[in-house]
RNA sequence: GCCCGGUUGGCGGAACUGGUAGACGCAGCGGACUCAAAAUCCGCCGGCCUUGCGGUCAUGUCGGUUCGAGUCCGACACCGGGCACCA
């Protein structure tokens, strides 16, 4: 007898396939290619049992893939710009590089062991100069082609820091350092102009048959196509200030007439040129400034609204004018940043009126109601419905009525009918150090002027000082200082460096090419792309992939990427998180699991005794601790077992609480096969027949094939390891029984094994490759082709069919597979659990669903 | 606040297109083996009623459609993800 050994076999394979660089890939048209790829990671530290599950999904696919005959690419490096290594740089004195390197050397080590099928050849990370540099080459075509600009735009400031901060640094409206209120603030920024390309992102999305429909929806609501009406509304202003009209959108100008106010936004130019000259309003803005930029911060906020005394003319009736408001829940970034207010048919619009005590007017009425018996309450009426109180719109529907109000708004030449979208242009400037430069210089003579490419890459600055708060490249001596490219003169580099978006959303075309002097090698992005299979956090579905989608695009116009669909991921799979419970001592400091000793359902700390709280199970993340490092698992139990656990019980898509006790399940279950293996009967010629038990042990074998075969292809990985316990528990049987050891049943056991062996290469690949040599295997496991289910023994000839009376279940029929409807019927009404229901009396209808149930009904 | 998901035994989950709810695993209980323990093997395992056969309730809550609903429709509750500078 032998034992199950991951920490000797597990090195071992990984050897063999290095040194056969078995997973290392080239261009071979002989052989058609499949591109599978995994989210790269940040390089936080170490990595978690959320990275073990996402690697472990796509080196399934990877593995099934390659056994299918593909030339499978699955390549892996690292998000390595980023906030997290300015922290840890100024927390612990250390070069935002050093930290980063050596957290990617970590997390190599890591991934290396648990056998994932990457050709590491191609392995890189977006903060080399290697990489950066070719990003900044795409970012000079794409300038020249149109799909930059530079314009103004809201940042968080922190006014004791003096700095800007990122969404996540703004606690409670609070700089997360200095605590101090932070404010809203203007600057000059670089963006990509992806709203140019709304129609089309939008468009596409319905060719993404391979995306998750939720995925789909968020892009779709994300891009958020409206049309609309934009018109202009006279202004009086009293002579405050000259401006004679305000241009409004709207998505509903079928209520025109139900409108009560105006609002603008706090940072619309009427605002600004309003600020010095109405008395408070000044104090109002500057109010609504502090908060933070986020759309969350600004959405949940108090609606406040400001008379700034002006009234606006309304655009069909020249004596009715309505205030105008200054409110602080209207987006400058959406639309004209200008709206009127319908309180009977907007929620938000309704609140507002209230407050202020405007008039709510309903001019849309229900179908079934008397105008005169509508009244507006607490709750807006935003559903569709017939016009009232509104002169020529009288009796419209909302649609006939909205067609109208455009109509005659444009034959006025007041306004015209317009296609909104909500996505907004994407800013791309960072006022920090660790992310790629921008490669520009501005010269006081020239103005913005690009880098030549020769002069590439734009490196960053070693020598920097990140102790003080700040972009210290703006603070470097000397960095920023070069003679302007174009005219020699003495000029000034852009210090914003990229969001780090931008890294990730063309490393899945850098890996077709890591190596090439060019962002891309055409012959290799024309035979790899697009990518097949791409895996990863739901949490992504939004921007990264949009971001991605946009990149497709854009480097497929300045010649970087073929065309194919203009979409870089052909499929997408989006994987659940990996939650612990979190454990807390009673002085607040964070435990993680490997302190705590769980007793009785209560929780201790393991050195010193203390009771301890239990918290909720979240995603696991550093700062709360709970975080589960695979090396303890793959210490103890290896490779395989955290991988095949990862797989079992919970649907990929889902999140998965972590729990030791499922580890030592699947763990028991490899040491099964393992003994499995060591009791098998010697390797035997094909019997000429087969009995009763080995067949049935046979239909089992190739059931399972075909069925975790779909499993793979369907992302159902948990239903493929309830397949394979359920084969082994066949298995089991079968040698537990007196015939055993007759020629047939041995061979089926022995299929039987080889086949879990086989179909389990993907998900265990170490113990299966071992298992595969000692039972007497050719070549490697790894290069077998995947095993086929012999289609005569997947199908049964008998059936059991329930039968229901008045839709409960009552009994089973035996049938034949393809018994006639009448035989079944006769079959049914003769069974006795449902005689026992008729009594005698003739049922009223039989329901016969061929194959699936039959219904008495009676 | 807005957009998108999810909710099935003690636990993770299964149930193909509306057709046997609880596959498979974990935990638990009982037994075998053992001096003993571990490992392993066998059996039981949603609630209630029933000695048993069986009956009945049950898929977050309330209502609806249907011969038949975990699955479809309408309301609601709770939990999670995203909201453009976390990645």
């Amino acid at each position: 007898m032998t034992r199950y050994d991951p920490a000797a076999i597990e090195p071992k394979w990984q050897d063999v396939w290095r040194e056969r660089r078995t997973f290392e890939v080239e261009v071979d048209h002989s052989r058609p290619k499949y591109y599978v790829l995994d989210m790269f990671p940040y390089p936080s530290g170490r990595i978690h049992m959320g990275h073990v599950r996402n690697y472990t999904m796509g080196d399934v696919i990877a593995r099934y893939k390659r056994a299918r005959g593909f030339n499978v690419l699955h390549p892996m490096g690292w998000d390595a710009f980023g906030m997290p290594a300015e922290n840890a740089a100024m927390q612990n004195n250390t070069h935002p590089a050093t930290w980063t390197y050596a957290n990617i050397d970590a997390m190599r080590a890591q991934l290396k062991k648990l056998g994932i099928s990457y050709d590491w050849s191609r392995e890189l990370a977006t903060c080399d100069p290697e990489y950066y540099a070719q990003q900044q080459a795409l970012f000079l075509d794409f300038l020249e082609a149109g799909f930059v600009s530079r314009k103004s735009s809201m940042v968080n400031w922190d006014p004791v820091d003096m700095t800007v901060l990122a969404n996540e640094q703004v606690i409670d409206g609070k700089g997360w350092r200095s605590g101090a209120p932070v404010e809203r603030r203007e600057l000059t920024q670089w963006f990509f102009r992806i709203s140019d390309m709304a129609d089309e992102l939008l468009e596409a999305i319905e060719g993404l048959s391979k995306w998750p429909d939720k995925v789909r929806l968020m892009q779709a609501n994300w891009i958020g196509r409206s049309q609309g009406l934009q018109f202009r509304w006279a202004l009086e202003t009293s002579g405050i200030v000259d401006w004679p009209e305000l241009e409004v959108f709207t998505t509903r100008p079928d209520t025109i007439f139900g409108a009560s106010f105006c609002g603008i936004s706090p940072d619309h130019p009427l605002t600004k040129a309003l600020e010095g000259k109405v008395e408070g309003l000044a104090e109002f803005c500057a109010d609504c400034r502090r908060s933070g930029t986020s759309e969350e911060e600004i959405e949940t906020a108090e609606k406040r609204g400001f008379d700034t005394g002006l009234r606006a003319v309304h655009p069909f009736d020249p004596g009715w004018t309505v205030p105008v408001y200054v409110a602080n829940f209207i987006l400058m970034d959406y639309g004209t940043g200008a709206i009127f207010g319908v309180p009977a048919h907007d929620q938000r619009d309704l609140d507002f009126a209230r407050k202020y005590g405007l008039d709510v007017l309903p001019v849309v009425c229900p179908g079934d109601l008397d105008a005169s018996d509508f009244k507006i309450g607490d709750e807006a009426f935003v559903d569709t419905g017939r016009l009232v109180n509104s002169r020529f719109l009288d009796g419209m529907t909302v649609d006939e009525a909205k067609a109208e109000v455009i109509r005659r708004a444009e034959q006025a030449k007041q306004g015209e009918g317009i296609t909104r979208y909500r996505l907004r242009d994407w800013g791309v400037s960072r006022q920090r150090y660790w992310g790629a430069p921008i490669p520009v210089v501005h010269c006081p003579a020239c103005g913005v002027v690009p880098v030549p490419k020769e002069d590439l890459p734009v490196r960053l600055p070693e020598d920097v000082d990140l102790s003080i708060p700040g972009n210290p490249l703006e603070r470097h001596p000397t960095w920023a200082d070069v003679p302007c490219p174009k005219c020699g003169a003495a000029a000034r580099r852009e210090t914003d460096t990229m969001d780090t978006f931008v890294d990730s959303s063309w490393y899945f075309a850098r890996f077709t090419a890591p190596k090439a002097d060019t962002p891309t090698d055409a012959e290799a992005a024309e035979y790899w792309m697009n990518v097949d299979q791409y895996i990863g956090g739901v949490e992504h579905a939004i921007l990264h992939l949009l971001y991605s989608r946009f990149f497709a695009r854009a480097m497929h116009r300045t010649g970087h990427l073929p065309e194919r669909s203009g979409e870089p991921f052909d499929a997408l799979f989006t994987q659940g998180m990996v939650c612990h419970e979190t454990y807390r001592a009673s002085d607040g400091r964070w435990l993680s699991p490997e302190e705590v000793t769980i007793a009785d359902g209560a929780a201790t700390e393991t050195s010193s005794g203390n009771r301890i709280e239990i918290g909720p199970s979240i995603k696991m993340s550093k700062s709360k601790r709970n975080t589960v490092d695979p090396d303890a698992i793959i210490g103890q139990y290896g490779a395989d077992t955290a991988r095949f656990f990862m797989l079992s019980d919970s649907p990929p898509e889902r999140d998965v609480e972590w729990t030791a006790a499922g580890v030592e399940g699947a763990s028991r279950f490899l040491n099964r096969l393992w003994r499995m293996m060591e009791e098998l009967p010697d390797r035997s010629a094909m019997p000429d027949s087969f009995g009763a038990e080995a067949t049935a042990l046979r239909r089992a074998t190739h059931k399972t094939i075909a069925g975790v075969t779909l499993d793979i292809e369907g992302f159902t990985f948990n239903k493929a390891v309830a397949r394979l316990y359920e084969l082994a528990n066949a298995i089991a049987r079968a040698a537990s029984n007196a015939g055993a050891a007759q020629p047939d049943i041995a061979f089926a056991r022995r299929e039987g094994l080889e086949t879990i062996v086989r179909l389990m290469s993907p998900m265990a690949p170490h113990l299966t490759e071992e298992m595969w040599e000692r039972m007497g295997g050719a070549d490697l496991l790894v290069d077998q082709p995947w095993p086929e289910a012999d289609s005569s023994l997947t199908t049964d000839d008998v059936i059991v069919l329930p039968v229901q009376v008045n839709g409960k279940k009552r009994g089973e029929l035996e049938v034949a597979k393809d018994a006639a409807k009448e035989d079944i019927e006769a079959l049914a009404l003769g069974n006795p659990d449902v005689a026992r229901f008729l009594e005698g009396r003739p049922p009223r209808k039989v329901i016969i669903v061929p194959g699936r149930i039959v219904n008495v009904v009676i």
